[in-house]
RNA sequence: GGGCGGGUAGCUCAGGUGGCUAGAGCGACAGCCUUACAAGCUGUAGGUCACAGGUUCAAGUCCUGUCCCGCCUACCA
C-alpha cells in the first residue's frame, strides 16, 4: 500500500474500472424485477457528434441520479442512444461532399443516404466511448438509434395514428423556408438576430395622377412581388388614395391601393407595400383582400421568371443592390435610413430565412398541448426549477401548428402514399396493396419528418412501442428527464404531447432543466463562439472525476453556470486530497490491520473524536441524500467537500494520528469506516476515484456494510445513524480553544518551534472536567504546548496574550516575545467589533415587542448570545486597561 | 412591447418556507517542506448584501419603485 503514488494520477485508475462495471453487467436493468423501477432516458446525442461541454454536464447529472438510485436499491435504468439529427448531419455531409467536389443533388438521394449510413457506422462508436469515458452508467445493451428498425416502426405507427385522428394534414401555407438547406422549417428553428439594415423609402406613382405615394421597406427586392399597397383605413393623409391604383416601379405593373387595419400609421410613412408571397403579415393582408401571391424566388433563393427579365437569376442580395440602383436611376428612391432590426436566421446553418408559400405537412398540436397543460396542472409532470412551468404554459397556450415535413433526405420518410392513377392519399405502415380506384401503383411521399418528431417518441419508442413490452410496463412513465432549458419547447414539450397522444400517459414525472455552461463572461459556451471547454482535453488534464465534481459543484439553480478553469483545478485538488487521506489510512492499516471486520469499531470505546466524526458523517449522509433528492446537486458537492476536507481531514485525521502514535488504533479503524461510507456517498459524483479507494479499503462488514459486493457501484447507499449534539458541542469548544491558541501564535509571531504554556480559566465545573479530560490529549496534535493549566479561577499572568471563548478565558504567557502594542491592537480590534454586536443585540432585547412576539427559542438564543458577548467584552476591557497601565509603567 | 433571471468579498458564486456575529472556492498578504497531501498546512485582511421606500419585533431573504446586466418572447414593414 505504501507504494501508492503521492500524487493522485487519474490516468492510472480511470481506465480499468469501467471495464469491470461493464463485464459484471452492473448497469443492466431487467425489465422484470422486484425492485422499484427508476428510469431515465438519455437526451440522445447526434450520432456523428462528439462530446461537448453541455453533454458533459447533462450526462454527469443523470449519472449522479442513476448511480444514487441504483445504490438505494432501485431497478435503475438509464436508456442510452443516439439521434440521426436530420438537417445538421446532412449539412455536415454536404460540406464533406463539397470538399470532394460533389453536390448532394449530383449524388442523388440513394447514394447520398448510403454515404450517410457509411458515415454513421464509422462514427457511431465515438460518442458512446466518450460517454463511457465520462463514466456514464448507461444500460448499453439497450442502446437505440432513431433510425433503427424498431424506432422507425414506432415513428410510422405514431404518424398513422395521429393522421387517422385527423391531427396530421397537408396544406400550402406561408412558412419559413431555408434557401440554403432547401427545406421548410418551424418557427422554433428560426433565430432572430439583430442586424444593421436600412430603411428604403420608395416613391410609387399613382395612376392618372401627379401624386406619388411614399412607402418604406427594409427589403426593396421584394417589391418585384408586390401586389398591392396598403394604408390604414382611417389615415386622413391617404383617404383620397384608397381604391386608386399605384404603378409599381421597375415592373410595369398596376397594383391596387387598399385599406387594412394592420398598417401602423405611426411607422415609416404609414404606407405599406404588400408582398403576399414573401412576408407573413402581407400574406395575411393578401388573404383578407384576395390579392395575388406572386412568388419571385426560387427555392434556393434566386430570382425566378415572375420578375422582370433583367433580374432573373440574381441572388436575393444582388437583386436588392440592383433594385436600389435602378430605383435611383428612376429617381424613385427618396432616401436610405439606417435601421436596426431582427432578421430570422436558420439556427442550423445560419442562412437568412425566407418567408415563403409552399406545401407542407402539419401537425395540429393544439389538442395535445391542451392535454399536456391539463396533465401538468394535475401534477402528473413537475418542472424543476419551478419557474420553467410558466414558460411551458405560455408556449403551450399559444402553440401553432407544427410543420413536420422537411424537404430533405436523411430521416424518416413520411408513411404517406399517393396513388399514381387517382392521386388518392393513404397513410399506412407499408406500401398499400390496392387503391380505392383499383390501381396498385403508388409512390411514397418524398419528404422526411422533422428530426424532433422521432425524438418526441424517444421515451417509449426506445422501450419497444408499439409492442406492449415488459420494458414499457415497468419503466413508463420514466422517472426523470434531465436536459437543458434551451430545448424545453423543441423536445420536452413535444415528448409530453406525443406521449399523451400515443401512450395516453405523460412520458416522465419530473423534468429537471439544468443551466447552460457559460464562460467567465456569462456567455453560453458553444463551439461556434469559440469559448468552449473541450471535455476530452479537460479530462486528459484534470481527470474525469475532477471534471465531474467541478460540473456538479457549478450546477447551481441559475440559468447559466460559469465554469472557470479554477473550478476544475479545485476539483483536481479535492481528488488529490481524498487520495492522500486514503493513502494515509491505508499506510497505517498495514501496521494496524482491522481485527476481523469494521464491526469491531462499533463496540470499541467511543472517544470524543469518534463520537463526533460519526455524528458529522450522519449529518453529511442526511444532507447529501436530501440535496440529490431535491436536485440541488451543487449542495451535495459542497456538503461532501466541506465534510471530507474540513472535518475529516483537517480535524479527525489529526486526532487519529495522535491516537495511532499512542498505539490506540481504534480511531484509525473508524477513519477507514468513515472514509468507506463517504466513498459511497461521493460515488455518484466521482465514480472512478471512489471505486479505486473503496476497493482498497476494508469493507467486509460494519454498519451499512456492503458485504459480498464487488464494487461500490452496487454497494448500498449509506444510512444516517443519528447525530450526537453533546459530542458536537464539546468538540466545538475544543476547536475554538485550539483555534484561538493558533491565532495568538500566528498574530503575535510566536516562533514555530517555541512551546507555550496555556492557562485556562473555566468557571463551570462540567466544562472544566471535560476540558481536563480531552485538552491534554488533543492539544499537542494541533499546536505546540509545553504545559496546560485549567482552573476554576486564575489570574492573568503578566505579559500574556488572551482569548475569550464564552465563559472561558485563555492566557498564554509570552514574557520574552510578546509585543504589547500588537496584543493591544489585536484585542481592541476584537473589542470594537464586540461593542458593535453587543449594542445591536441589546437593542433587540430591549424591544418589548421582540420579547412578546418573537418565538421563545429565538429570544433565548439572542439572550444567550448577548451574555456570551458581554462576558468576552468585559474581560477584554479589563485586559485592555491593564495593557495600557503596563505601558505607562514602561 | 410583454415575461423571466440576476446585481452579496478583488474574481466566480452559495445563502429552500424572514430569526446563529452573512459563507465557500479562487486570488491577495504573512508564516510554515509538521513523516497523507506544497495540488499541502496555519494565520490574516477584505462585504453599509445595486439604490430608494415599505411590511415586520426582526429583511441579503417578502412587497413597491428606480437604475444597470443577461436571457426568453412578440408581425412594427
Amino acid at each position: 500500500m505504501t507504494n501508492l503514488p503521492k500524487i493522485y494520477a487519474p490516468q492510472e485508475i480511470e481506465g480499468k474500472w469501467y471495464e469491470l462495471w461493464q463485464k459484471n453487467d452492473y448497469f443492466h436493468a431487467e425489465a422484470t424485477s422486484d425492485k422499484p423501477p427508476y428510469a431515465i432516458v438519455i437526451p440522445p446525442p447526434n450520432i456523428t457528434g462528439s462530446l461537448h461541454i453541455g453533454h458533459a454536464l447533462d450526462n454527469t447529472l443523470q449519472d449522479c441520479l442513476i448511480r444514487w438510485r441504483r445504490m438505494q436499491g432501485y431497478n435503475a435504468l438509464w436508456m442510452p442512444g443516439t439521434d440521426h439529427a436530420g438537417i445538421v448531419t446532412e449539412i455536415i455531409m454536404e460540406r464533406k461532399l463539397a470538399e470532394e467536389g460533389i453536390s448532394r443533388t449530383e449524388l442523388g438521394r440513394e447514394k447520398f443516404i448510403e454515404r450517410m449510413w457509411q458515415w454513421k457506422d464509422e462514427s457511431a462508436g465515438y460518442i458512446v466511448s466518450q460517454l463511457q469515458q465520462l463514466g456514464c452508467s448507461c444500460d448499453w445493451e439497450r442502446e437505440r438509434f432513431t433510425l433503427d428498425e424498431g424506432l422507425s416502426k414506432a415513428v410510422r405507427t405514431a404518424f398513422v395514428k395521429l393522421y387517422n385522428q385527423g391531427l396530421i394534414y397537408h396544406d400550402t401555407y406561408m412558412g419559413n423556408w431555408c434557401p440554403y438547406c432547401n427545406t421548410g422549417i418551424s418557427n422554433l428553428e428560426v433565430e432572430p438576430i439583430e442586424i444593421d439594415g436600412n430603411f428604403y423609402h420608395i416613391r410609387y406613382p399613382i395612376k392618372d395622377s401627379d401624386v406619388v405615394l411614399e412607402i418604406a421597406t427594409t427589403r426593396p427586392e421584394t417589391m418585384l412581388g408586390d401586389t398591392a399597397v396598403a394604408v390604414h383605413p382611417e389615415d386622413e393623409r391617404y383617404q383620397h388614395l384608397i381604391g386608386k391604383t399605384a404603378l409599381l416601379p421597375l415592373c410595369d405593373r398596376e397594383i391596387p391601393i387598399i385599406a387594412d387595419v394592420h398598417v401602423d400609421r405611426e411607422f415609416g410613412t404609414g404606407a405599406l407595400k404588400v408582398t403576399p408571397a414573401h412576408d407573413t403579415n402581407d400574406y395575411e393582408i393578401g388573404g383578407r383582400h384576395d390579392l395575388e401571391q406572386r412568388t419571385i424566388f426560387t427555392p434556393d433563393g434566386y430570382i425566378n421568371e415572375n420578375a422582370p427579365d433583367n433580374y432573373i437569376g440574381l441572388s436575393r442580395w444582388d437583386c436588392r443592390k440592383r433594385v436600389v440602383e435602378d430605383l435611383q436611376g428612376l429617381d424613385s428612391l427618396v432616401k436610405i435610413v439606417p435601421h436596426r432590426h431582427a432578421v430570422g436566421h436558420h439556427d442550423r446553418c445560419g442562412t437568412v430565412v425566407e418567408p415563403a408559400i409552399f406545401p407542407q405537412w402539419f401537425m395540429n398540436v393544439q389538442p395535445l398541448a391542451q392535454r399536456a397543460i391539463e396533465a401538468t396542472k394535475k401534477g402528473e409532470v413537475k418542472f424543476i426549477p419551478e419557474r420553467e412551468t410558466s414558460r411551458f404554459y405560455h408556449w403551450m397556450e399559444n402553440i401553432e401548428p407544427w410543420p413536420i415535413s422537411r424537404q430533405r433526405w436523411w430521416g424518416h420518410r413520411l408513411p404517406i402514399w399517393y396513388c399514381n392513377v387517382c392521386e388518392a392519399v393513404t397513410a399506412a405502415m407499408e406500401t398499400p396493396q390496392q387503391c380505392e380506384c383499383g390501381a396498385s401503383d403508388f409512390r411514397q411521399e418524398e419528404d422526411v419528418l422533422d428530426t424532433w418528431f422521432s425524438s418526441g417518441l424517444w421515451p417509449f419508442s426506445t422501450m419497444g412501442w408499439p409492442e406492449n413490452t415488459e420494458e414499457l410496463k415497468t419503466f413508463y412513465p420514466t422517472s426523470v428527464l434531465v436536459t437543458g432549458w434551451d430545448i424545453l419547447f423543441f423536445w420536452v414539450a413535444r415528448m409530453i404531447m406525443l406521449g399523451l397522444g400515443c401512450m395516453d400517459e405523460v412520458p416522465f414525472r419530473t423534468v429537471y432543466l439544468h443551466g447552460l455552461v457559460a464562460d467567465e463572461k456569462g456567455q453560453k459556451m458553444s463551439k461556434s463562439k469559440g469559448n468552449s471547454i473541450d471535455p476530452l482535453e479537460t479530462i486528459d488534464t484534470y481527470g474525469t472525476d475532477a471534471f465531474r465534481f467541478a460540473l456538479v459543484n457549478a450546477s447551481t439553480p441559475n440559468p447559466y453556470v460559469p465554469l472557470p478553469e479554477s473550478q476544475i483545478e479545485a476539483g483536481k485538488r479535492f481528488a488529490n486530497k481524498i487520495w492522500n487521506a486514503a493513502r494515509f489510512i491505508l499506510m497505517n492499516l498495514e501496521k494496524h490491520p482491522v481485527p476481523t471486520s469494521l464491526d469491531a469499531t462499533e463496540t470499541a470505546q467511543e472517544t470524543l473524536e469518534i463520537a463526533w466524526i460519526r455524528s458529522r458523517l450522519s449529518h453529511t449522509i442526511t444532507a447529501t441524500t436530501d440535496a440529490i433528492e431535491n436536485f440541488r446537486f451543487h449542495e451535495a458537492a459542497q456538503v461532501l467537500y466541506a465534510f471530507l476536507w474540513h472535518e475529516f481531514c483537517d480535524w479527525y485525521l489529526e486526532f487519529a494520528k495522535q491516537r495511532v502514535s499512542q498505539n490506540e488504533p481504534e480511531a484509525l479503524w473508524v477513519a477507514a469506516d468513515v472514509l468507506e461510507q463517504t466513498m459511497r456517498l461521493l460515488h455518484p459524483l466521482m465514480p472512478f476515484l471512489t471505486e479505486e479507494i473503496w476497493q482498497q479499503l476494508p469493507h467486509g462488514g460494519g454498519r451499512n456494510a456492503s458485504s459480498g459486493k464487488n464494487s461500490v457501484t452496487v454497494s448500498s447507499w449509506p444510512e444516517p445513524i443519528g447525530e450526537n449534539p453533546t459530542a458536537e458541542a464539546t468538540m466545538a469548544t475544543l476547536m475554538e480553544v485550539i483555534e484561538s491558541i493558533r491565532s495568538i501564535r500566528g498574530e503575535l509571531n510566536v516562533p514555530i518551534g517555541a512551546s507555550v504554556e496555556v492557562h485556562i480559566q473555566s468557571p463551570g465545573a462540567e466544562v472544566r472536567e471535560r476540558l481536563e479530560v480531552y485538552l491534554a490529549q488533543y492539544l499537542p496534535a494541533f499546536t505546540r504546548v509545553a504545559d496546560i493549566t485549567i482552573a476554576e479561577s486564575l489570574s492573568k499572568p503578566r505579559a500574556s496574550a488572551e482569548a475569550v471563548i464564552g465563559e472561558l478565558a485563555i492566557y498564554i504567557p509570552l514574557a520574552d516575545i510578546i509585543d504589547l502594542d500588537a496584543e493591544h491592537a489585536r484585542l481592541s480590534k476584537r473589542h470594537q467589533q464586540l461593542v458593535k454586536d453587543v449594542t445591536a443585540a441589546q437593542k433587540t432585547l430591549d424591544n418589548p415587542n421582540f420579547i412578546q412576539r418573537a418565538p421563545e427559542k429565538v429570544v433565548a438564543q439572542k439572550q444567550a448570545q448577548l451574555e456570551r458577548m458581554l462576558t468576552e467584552q468585559e474581560k477584554l476591557a479589563r485586559s485592555l486597561a491593564m495593557l495600557t497601565e503596563s505601558e505607562k509603567e514602561d
